[in-house]
Parts: structure tokens; sequence; C-alpha cells
DNA sequence: CCAAAAGTGTTCACCGTACACCCATGA
DNA sequence: TCATGGGTGTACGGTGAACACTTTTGG
């Protein structure tokens, strides 16, 4: 167990504590996430997910929003713990541990993320297209998949994706993306509408040359509720 | 983003990592957790959970795992990772990061545990009267308590609490103190064989002096399953 | 008036729930 | 034969799934 301060901080090297974050989004009708393009060794010019290391008084949460906001703009977000993975060898330099978060942000919420900090570069691209990823990122983000999706069933989440106004169209539209199945519309808005959790704006949105659609936004914006 | 290694682990201090497990099981009809008794400061005589120190060149559940067994002898379970607690004052010594594992253990599958390493003692503690706890253990046993209640609706998780062969009165007594209430009898034996994760060993439980109960196993007994 | 997406109800099958009595055994 | 827990079936209501047409707008 833990021995006292003096000796312990010698006896035993620690291991360095990262934070990286998978975000997500939906752009163009497919889910896509936020990679930066290394600038330094290892695995340089190789796209990774956002992170760094965690300062030595700062939070783990604070460290991921903030390594976020260093290396891609983004900021505002809800990061959600997703797991932590300590594979002795994971990273070439020395021993890492990485706690990683995820996060869902709005097709158009954010300006374009711009490249910052020691990232050469930033961009999303689409979960089915990934490029190669340093270190064990691939396997990050597999688990935040696997995550975002058993969430679907039993949660409010999917309303991450969306602007603050939406048509029930375009949540079902999200949904037939992640679950990669056609939803049946009227049992969708019945189902959507039942939950209570989204209300009408009273605003309708107009485009193309159709029939305008009723706008909703969230009851609870930023909450994620459980359904049972 | 990271640094090259020579530069980074001078320039940076690196915080500690341990490994902390909840493991609960049922002792006498009462969900019970295996706590440690600290020898050492801080919180000397304190209760905590059973855990410690990463080993530089160990893996995070290899830790978990070799700590469990050092300090109450008990080895063999499935450690399922919970989450990772990081606030900068969580130990007065120096930065810790404690990454945090839950397991289950059926009633009387584990000798009684026995004290090593240094923890001066250990014991089971119920979970609605548990001993005020070192550092924040107390936080991590509810949300070790909040997974697994969730977890009971929606996989195979509670077969962890049985014996190898068990009967379907001792495993609805099970469900009853984890969901704190009664449940029929008829609905739960429909449900719970509907499912086909267990199967009759064919043999009797013969105890007292009454009707013998069928004795069934899992089918699977270390897999936990996800029901949809 | 045509094209395109928005909006709307009903039927049916299945599942979870409520509910009460007989059975096998040891004392 | 009695006390004790083991074991069994049915009826009902609610929920999820299937399914097609009318409405509103812009061009």
């Amino acid at each position: 167990m833990r021995a006292p301060l003096e000796t312990f901080s010698y006896e035993y090297p620690h291991p360095a504590v990262t934070t990286d974050v998978v975000v997500f989004t939906i752009r163009d009708t497919r889910l896509s996430i936020l990679l930066v393009k290394r600038a330094n060794p290892p695995h340089q010019g190789c796209w990774a997910l956002p992170g760094g290391f965690l300062d030595i008084d700062e939070d783990l949460d604070t460290c991921a929003a903030r390594e976020l906001q260093e290396e891609t703009g983004i900021s505002g977000l809800y990061l959600e713990q997703l797991y932590t993975f300590g594979a002795t060898r994971r990273d070439p330099r020395e021993r890492v541990i990485s706690v990683t978060y995820y996060a869902l942000v709005p097709q158009d919420a954010l300006a374009t993320p711009r490249a910052a900090s020691d990232a050469a570069e930033v961009g999303w691209h689409t979960f089915e297209n990934l490029p190669p990823l340093a270190f064990d990122h691939a396997q990050i983000i597999e688990m935040a998949h696997r995550r975002l999706v058993a969430k679907l069933d039993y949660s409010t989440i999917a309303l991450q994706f969306m602007a603050e106004s939406f048509t029930l169209s375009e949540l079902q539209g999200v949904y037939e993306i992640l679950l990669n199945q056609p939803l049946d519309k009227r049992n969708f808005r019945k189902r959507v509408l039942s939950l209570g959790l989204i209300e009408e704006t009273g605003g309708l949105r107009r485009s193309g040359k159709h029939r305008p659609a009723r706008e909703y936004r969230a009851r609870h914006p930023r909450r994620v509720e459980i359904i049972k």
C-alpha cells in the first residue's frame, strides 16, 4: 500500500499521465472524428486524438478540456470519461497512462477547428475511413464508438449532436446514421415526443421548395438523461 | 502534446498512479464490500479499498489484481475497470491518480480473506453500514454501487455472485437484495430461464426439512453478457 | 400542378406483470 | 401430518413494430 511520502517519490518511478479525447460529430451524413496531425515524434506526421500530458496541479477533466482547446480551438463541450488505457508499451518513450474522454458536438456549432499548439494540422475524418493512427488511438476510438452506440438505446445522448434548434427529420437522420438503419418516421416521432425531452420552439424551418418543418429544442440542452 | 523523452521527464513532474478495487459480495443477505485497515499514514487505522501503487512495468489490470492478492489474499476474480479519479488534493502526500476497478465474488467461493502486506486488517463491511473511509473511497464505492445496480438490468452480472451451482431461489434472493425489493417467483423464473444463460446441473440441493431444489449453473460462468 | 419533404393513426404481436395453489421432503 | 420452501400457468394491459396517405410549400 502507500508508503510515506519522502521515501516514495524516489523509490519508485512514476508513469506519465495524459488525457486524450474522442470528439464525434456528424458531417454531411457521416459520423466523423476530430484528429490532429502530430508535429513531433513519436509518430510524427501521423494522425492522433487531441490530448496531452496532465499538469501536476490540474484535474483530469480540466486537462482534457485544455488540451482539446489548445490543439483544436474547440471548447465548451461536455466531456465524459471513457476508459483508462495503460498497457506498458503503448508509448515508445516512457510509461504513459492515458485517461480518455469522449464528447459530441453539433454539426455546425463550432468554427472550423484550427490547428494550434504542437498539432501540425486538425481535421474531421469519417469513422468509416480513418487514417492510420498513432499509439493505441484506434482502439480508443473503437471503444468510444461502442459506448456511443450503446448509449443511444437508453439515453438522450444523440441530442448532443443537434444544434440549438432542429427538426424531427434531422434528429431522425442522426439516429439513422448512428444505428446504420432506416427508421419508421411515425414510430420515431411518437417515441421521441412521448419522452417529453424536447419541445417545439414555435418556429418553422424553411429549407427548400417543400413544406416547412417545425423546429424543436432540447428541454435540458446539456444534460444526458437515462431512459428506463 | 508529447515532448521528446529526454527533456520531458525532468521538465514536468509525473503524478503517482494507483489502482483501487471495490469487491462486492453477498454475506448473510447483505451486500458487502471488502475493506482493509490501513497500517501506515496517511489515514492510518482508517478503512480503505484494497489497492496500491502501479509498478512502472506493470499493466493496470495486473496491478489491481496483484494489490488485491497482496492485501487480502483474494485472487482469480474478473476485475472490470470502473473510473479514474484524479482530483488534485485527493491524497495529502502527493498527486495521485487512482484507476479503480470493481469485482463480484460468490458468497462462499473464497477462503476468509487474510490480512497481509501493509494492511493491518481485512474484513467485509455491509454497504449499508460502512465505516469512515480513507481518501475519496466512499465516492468510489458509491459509483461502483450505481454501476452494479445499473448493470443488473441489462446484463448477467448477478450470476457472478453465485457459487458454481445454485438454486433459483438463491439467485432470486440476490436480485432482491440488490434491487431492494421482493420479486414474483414465477415471473422471475420465467424470465431468467427464457434467457437461456443458465442450465440445470441435474443435481438437487437438499437443505432442510422441505422439498429439495434443483441446482443450476451458468452456461458461461465467467462471462458477463449484455441483454437487449 | 408537380415535386419534395412534413406530418399524422391504427392494428397486431409480444412481453412484463399480477396473481394462488399443489408438491416433495424431514421432522 | 405438518411445516417449510420448491415448483408451476394464465389472463391482462402496455409497448414496440408494421404500415400509407394527406398537407404544405416553392418552383
